[in-house]
Formats: structure tokens, C-alpha cells, sequence
DNA sequence: GTGAAAGCGCTAACAT
DNA sequence: ATGTTAGCGCTTTCAC
């Protein structure tokens, strides 16, 4: 309580060498002769150093560069939300000489992203925060941040392969179990469950499978054969076939409830059932875009998973800035947890989107 | 980008006076003249200066203490879980010399809290977080506190009138509704809901109570009148007769579903349920403690509303050493989600209990 | 290889 | 009332 922390002063007193070798063998930078470096090592054996990661920084003079990749933000709502994370992460940070540098891509177009990742890398930025939405183009990208030393965090989807610093998201498969579940609740058999993957760019869809499968998963495992579900790709943007397809969906009069796999796809459908006039269907989707949450209070969407984007980019950034600027290892995977919104508790997330640190 | 931070000493040289002055005229401590006030103050008002939180910290020796004022966890695992909290937040700061000092009564004895509040306002602490679990007794003590300048913060439990440095909690009314939602989805019509107060101290229902009209509230809003609630305090420990008040219970045939406002309460509730092989009535509760979740997990339990005591405490401590250590201003109400925890989705939640700061 | 010393931005004690 | 200065614990530079 009143003995004070172990200074890399007494150390160097300790083992009887200046505070200049404490430092070269604590960093293990510059030269240091054996016999002095098994003196200081001894000595740190002997005693619980921890470095004061406060002052560590006031010496430092360095500034950092982060770059972040996403797609652009005003392609869409989730992104944009991820963006807000970003600026909020990056304000934090750049009275430390922390500076983030933001590049957008196009989502619809893989070309878009393989020459951001290029130019980016041309920056040489300390640290990167990337979303890998074109799997095939940032795995090579990857590969090369790895060769130039230039250490990653991976948000949204992961790519396990090549080891990321850290990788934040969450695991889709539950996530999709988890929807299947809410829609089953209390629901007559028999039924059937319809599973949409409403995306312009089926390039991204690889991964909304995983959603899908543990949504078939979960009535696998009850054994509820009365309980059918159907998958569907949805890549169409033209309002009036949309209604189409869609009426087409309804005329199964055992339809019971309607699984969105997409943010912006939910709010698409829910404007289409409410043009519809129907309310009945259970209608589950992603996340808590304003559109989607109007959806939810006018009861059209029962649920919304929330996934959070704003807070995935704020801890990539938060991650990666420990990382570099006080040396902290972050997780190497960060899942966040599947929040269940529905009209009840949806202002109790409203208000506090990011975390106070 | 490239231009670093305006410092002190930065203001100090455009306002034409010394550092000292300028650290006078930012803290207002010592004397200044009304015309080096002046100069000050307005190149203040030319620029954005940020102090740079880290350095300041570095000058300064002061050790702080804080108490933290708690039930005894090894009364109740809500409150060993909160007990986690601040042992997490705890760890973060005694490197910076901000030190916890956990003070626990007995969560039945409001002479035990009392008692504790005094001798704990004698070690003359930098702050205090504290559980008012008792509300006059605690209105009290912070009466003192207001007048020994000690800043305080609550959580758990609100006492918005005594105006706290912040509060912790969530919105209980709301709670309520959450689970008044959850409850009916799908059930038919007409039907019974028991809402029961679980506690041993009927001290404590105060703020059950809001709960119970959250849940009487959602029915009247949606104008259901063939859903009837029914409250009960129930303040027996004899598990013999408590599960003689739950058969009683069971006797009315339109029960749906039971909501337990307690932690506590709901694995034992959900114990009686099991044992009288009871599978069918829709359980709701509070709490990932551990026996909730293996009830949870065995399908007794439908679902939990997760209070996160473990944060609650971890917040609390954050807010209050962050004013102390950094001057950071918390905010005076920090309302967590209402979060929704199932079958599925109750995995996500435990692997991250604490968010990473 | 090693030690000594300057300095990061700020606070606090000391002169004036 | 105001300016100057010595640290805080660490990094970094510069002599030896």
C-alpha cells in the first residue's frame, strides 16, 4: 500500500548497472554484455516489474499512423456506423500522436478494394484495421502487411488463417441460431421459416451462410421436422420485382416468419411487408440502423441482432493503439456479444452505443 | 498532422506570461492578476488546448483511495459478481497509486450497513462507490459525504435526488416491460402471469417494485386485458414451504408464465420448477449467475435479463478514479442495456463478461 | 558496451 | 502575484 512501484531506477541500483543497460535488456535493444544482462535478468527475477506505461509514452516521441479500411459510408448505413466508431476511436487518440487515416472502397466492387489496399500500404502505416469483405484480395494483402511487418486487426468478418493481431466480430453461426430461436418462440406447428440474403453483391454472401446454416442448425438439433426453412438469394434492387419476389414468398400459407441476414436487407423487407399490409410474419433481421429501428417500433421487426459495427471499429482502433502506443497484447479474437433488440429494450441501446473507457 | 499538440507552455509563450500562470489560470489555484488572468483566458479562447492527460499524472505524487461499499458476496453471487468487477478494476489502477478498499455489511442487516458506512467514512477515503441498498440509512451517510466534500458513485440502486458524481444501473420500469414482452410472445389468450418477488429482506423491493409495474404497464399499454398479472412477496427461505407457495401457484390452469425479480430468486423458483417437473410455464429472471445459466441451459429457464453487477462495479470505479486521477468528468447517469440473454445466445455473453479498455 | 544527461508535458515547491 | 525550477519514470542521444 505505501511501498511505491518498482521504478527501472531501483532495478539498475538493484544489479548495480546504470538504468541505460536496464532499459537495453528490458527492450533488448543496443548491446549489453553478458554478465550484465544475467545481472539485471537475475534481479528481474527476483522482483515484479511493471513497466509505468504512462510515463513510457511522455518519453517517446514517435507518432503512429493507423490506417483503417472499410467500404465507404455512404454506400450504407452499417458502414456508416462503423465510421462513427472510428472517429470517435481516432479522436481519443490523436492528442497521443495517434493518427488514424481512414480509406473507403467501393462494396460492389472487388477492383475498388485491391487498389485501396495497394495505395494504403503505400502509406506505410504502423498498424492497420481492416474489414475483408473481398476474401480472395485480402488475404494477399494480408500476406503482404505480414512480410513488411506491419501488424492487423481484423473486424466484421474473419479470416482465421492468417492470424490477425486481433479479430473482433461475432460468431455468425451462433448468431444465426440464435434468430432461430426467437422465431421459433411460441410459434404452431407446422411452419416454415424463410431465410433471405438480401445483397446486392453476392460476392459478400460467403459469409451470411454461416448465419443460414446455424439458423438450420438450431431446428436440426430440436428435431423439429414440422418446422421447414427455405433460403433465398436476394440480389435484386429494383423496388417493384422486389414486392414481387416477395409476394411470391407469401403465398405459402404455412409461411410463419421471415430470417433477414442483412442490416440493410432488413429494413428493405420490413418496407415491403408494411406495403403489404403484414404484420403477422415474425420478421428478424440485423442491427440497430435507424431505419431498422423505426421498423421495430412500429412492430414490423419482432427482433434485431445487433452486430454493432460502431463498437467493432471503436475496439479495432482501441486494439491496435494499445497495441503499438503501450505495448498491450489485445485478445487475439474479441466476439462480441449477440444482443437481442426488440421494441422493449431498444432505448436502452440507443443511448449508450459506445462504451465509456 | 504533423504539427503536435499545443502545450502549456505553447499558451504560456502567445499570452506573453509564464507556465506557472497558465497552470494557475487552467486550475484556478493561487493568485493571478485580473490582467494576466485576461491574457490567458483568451488565448485560451484562440486555441483548443487539450491537456495532455498522461503527462499530467506523471507530475503529480498523490495516492488515492477509494471505498467501495458493498454487500458481502459471500451472501449473494450477484454480489460476488460485482465483487469481480471491482477486483478487475481494481488491478487496472493500483499502479497508478489509486487504491480499492472494499468495505462489505450484511446484505440483511441494515444496522451491519450503517454500522460499515461510518467506519468506512472514518478512513477518510477520496471517494466512494457504493450499493444504497438501504435507502434512508444510505441517504444519510451520502448527506455526509456531500458535506465532507467526499464525491461518491452509485449504482445498482438509484437515489437521483442526493445527485451522485454518476449512477450505474439500469432502468428498472423498463426491465420490467423486457420481460412483460418476452413473456407474451406467442402465448394465447387469456392467461396468467405471476410476477414474483423473491427476497428475504422485503427491505430490498423498494425497486422491485418498479419492475412489477414495467410488466403491469406493457399489458395496459397494449390493452390486453385477457393477460392478467398477479404480484407475490415471497420472503421464505424453508424450501418445504416455499415449494408448497409455488404448488399453490401452479394450481390456477391459465398460468403462462412466471417472472422473478430477484437473481436470487429465479434459480430457486426454477429449482422448484424442475423438481416439480414443471417445463411447460414460460420462466423469466434476472442474472448469468452460474446456476441461472444451467437452468437456463436445461430449458426451466426461458430468459435472463442480464443486470451485469460485474460491470456495474467495474464502471463505477472507472468513472470515480478517472475524476480523481485525470479530472474526467463521468457521466451522471451511465444506464447499461437491458440485455437479453437465451438458450442460444447466453455463450456470447459469458466469454466476454468486461469490455477492454 | 556503458553511463550520464536531456527532455517528454505537466505539477508543485521555491524564489522573487 | 509571477517566474523559475526540480522532479515524475521512462526513452533517447551522446559521450566515453
Amino acid at each position: 500500500m505505501e511501498k511505491k512501484n518498482i521504478r527501472i531506477k531501483d532495478i539498475a541500483q538493484l544489479a548495480g548497472v546504470s538504468i541505460g543497460t536496464v532499459d537495453r535488456v528490458l527492450h533488448n535493444r543496443g548491446k549489453v554484455s553478458e554478465e550484465a544482462l544475467q545481472k539485471v535478468l537475475s534481479t528481474l527475477r527476483e522482483i515484479d516489474y511493471k513497466p509505468n506505461l504512462i510515463a513510457r509514452t511522455l518519453g517517446t516521441k514517435k507518432v503512429f499512423r493507423i490506417a483503417v479500411i472499410i467500404p465507404d459510408p455512404a454506400q450504407d448505413e452499417y458502414w456508416a456506423q462503423a465510421h462513427i466508431g472510428i472517429r470517435h476511436a481516432a479522436a481519443e487518440w490523436d492528442q497521443y500522436d495517434v493518427y488514424v487515416e481512414t480509406h473507403f472502397f467501393d462494396l460492389y466492387h472487388k477492383e475498388s478494394f485491391l487498389q485501396l489496399t495497394q495505395s494504403a500500404h503505400l502509406t506505410k502505416p504502423d498498424g492497420i484495421v481492416i474489414a475483408p469483405i473481398f476474401y480472395h484480395e485480402a488475404l494477399h494483402f494480408l500476406h503482404q502487411c505480414q512480410a513488411s511487418k506491419i501488424p492487423f486487426v481484423i473486424f466484421n468478418t474473419n479470416i482465421p488463417e492468417i492470424h490477425p493481431l486481433s479479430f473482433i466480430g461475432q460468431n455468425l453461426f451462433d448468431s444465426g441460431r440464435v434468430a432461430a430461436e426467437l422465431m421459433s418462440l411460441g410459434q404452431d406447428l407446422p411452419g416454415t421459416f424463410a431465410v433471405l440474403h438480401v445483397n446486392e453483391a453476392s460476392e459478400n454472401s460467403i459469409h451470411l451462410l454461416d448465419k443460414q446454416r446455424g439458423f438450420e442448425h438450431f431446428f436440426k438439433v430440436k428435431n423439429q421436422p414440422e418446422f421447414k426453412t427455405m433460403a433465398l438469394d436476394i440480389t435484386e434492387t429494383e423496388e417493384a420485382k422486389l414486392l414481387k419476389q416477395v409476394q411470391g414468398l407469401l403465398k405459402d400459407n404455412q409461411l410463419k416468419g421471415i430470417f433477414v441476414t442483412t442490416s440493410k436487407g432488413t429494413s428493405t423487407i420490413a418496407g415491403i411487408l408494411e406495403k403489404l399490409g403484414n404484420k403477422d410474419l415474425r420478421l428478424i433481421g440485423y442491427d440497430l440502423l435507424p431505419e431498422n429501428v423505426e421498423h421495430l417500433q412500429a412492430g414490423t421487426i419482432d427482433f434485431l441482432i445487433n452486430q454493432n459495427s460502431k463498437h467493432q471499429t471503436f475496439l479495432g482502433i482501441q486494439h491496435l493503439a494499445n497495441f503499438l502506443f503501450l505495448k498491450k497484447e489485445p485478445p487475439a479474437r474479441n466476439l462480441l456479444p449477440l444482443e437481442i433488440i426488440t421494441r422493449e429494450n431498444v432505448n436502452s441501446y440507443l443511448g449508450s452505443a459506445l462504451p465509456q473507457t
